[in-house]
DNA sequence: CAGTTGTGTCAACAAGCGTTCACCGAAACT
DNA sequence: AGTTTCGGTGAACGCTTGTTGACACAACTG
């Protein structure tokens, strides 16, 4: 009947990628990708050291794969964003709290790509860099297709649209180190910073 | 005569604890704070290893240590930046050779501030962070000086100057990340993005 | 000049690291 | 059924790590 297993080795070897995947990136919370360790990976794993071998060839290829999962998650935000309905200052509010949403949901996942982004290990920071281009390039599309961008060039797009992508980082960053119960500050703040920006954009061709 | 040396010993102590700064700097540009062995420190400065529990406490320590250090150095800038003469995008643009001049300078210094602004070690993040602050509150004093600035609550006024500061620290950091030759498409994004929140600076009170 | 202070040294420690190799046993293939 | 494939094991290697304590000797203090 069911002839989607794909064999119980390959599923096998993706549960122990995962455990893998899932402990160092909680490892990561306290630490930055260049210290963490072989060994401290499968310890919280509960295998051996050398089984590390059998799935990434070290710990910053781990780290790349760990780019992907995390930007990957991010990918399905953007959509949901840009489709968002409303007026302008109804649209911001929900963009804020979408990135509010999702830091509750993936905090560690947040912090990775956000302590990453500029961290010691340059494989991960050009995947992570990447990642980021393309997601600038989806914002730019999207924005494009919008009526008030008419007149605008593709170069002014896309510098838009870094601003929107690199803000929504740093303010998925802020709800991070936000003590519990100042999270309200953190979006109002973007909120504001967000509607500034708006207001650029609706002068920028006067 | 010169009864200034405030000591033999004293200026000595100085000179091996800059001699540990910087040999440390040097040593973060390829990784992480939280990766930075003390051993690795004094081997490359050239004394034993327990001589730097003379200086630090430990690496996190000597991290806060750098921090002052890099931070001080921006305060300067801070002044010339914004009293620049001119129009808006004059300033802006000189505001942007800034920026690129220092990071041509210090560069060491921006890439320790960009990674460990949210790196892996607390006290190194807090200090980071609160030298930011003051750093958005002093923006936000001299941009209360201007005219433009009428009408403008104290809270946006700091909205606005955080978004300045971060904008400034994403510029400086793409500076670095910028393969040599494409340093003036960096200069051209960040001013076309200043020149955008200006826009919307301009028209926060309509 | 005698006594104190303090930066730097040396040796040693237990513990951790990444990487190697030969090996096991179950799953997959023929 | 016989053979190959391969994720996981366990021991061992050479090296690095943070931290300790006792000691040297130049610089300060009175």
């Amino acid at each position: 009947m069911s002839h989607i297993p794909v064999g119980i080795r390959q599923t096998q070897k993706r549960k122990t990628r995962q455990a893998l995947l899932d402990a160092a990136l909680e490892l990561l919370e306290g630490q930055s990708l260049s210290s963490l360790g072989l060994r401290e990976v499968t310890r919280a794993v509960g295998i051996a050291p050398t089984a590390f071998y059998r799935h990434f060839r070290s710990t910053a290829d781990l780290g790349v794969a760990l780019v992907e999962e995390a930007l990957g998650s991010l990918h399905e935000m953007i959509g949901t964003t840009l489709a968002a309905t409303g007026d302008s200052d109804e649209r911001i509010a929900r963009t804020v709290d979408l990135i509010a949403v999702h830091v509750g949901t993936h905090a560690a996942h947040v912090r990775f790509i956000a302590r990453e982004r500029h961290g010691g290990v340059q494989p991960v920071r050009a995947a992570i860099g990447e990642q980021l281009d393309r997601f600038a390039e989806e914002v730019a599309v999207e924005l494009a297709a919008h009526p008030e961008s008419k007149g605008w060039s593709e170069d002014d797009m896309v510098m838009l649209a870094r601003l929107y992508v690199d803000h929504m980082v740093m303010t998925a960053s802020a709800f991070l180190d936000a003590e519990p119960g100042n999270e309200e500050r953190v979006a109002s703040l973007a909120r504001r910073q967000m509607r500034l920006v708006s207001l650029g954009r609706r002068h920028w061709l006067d």
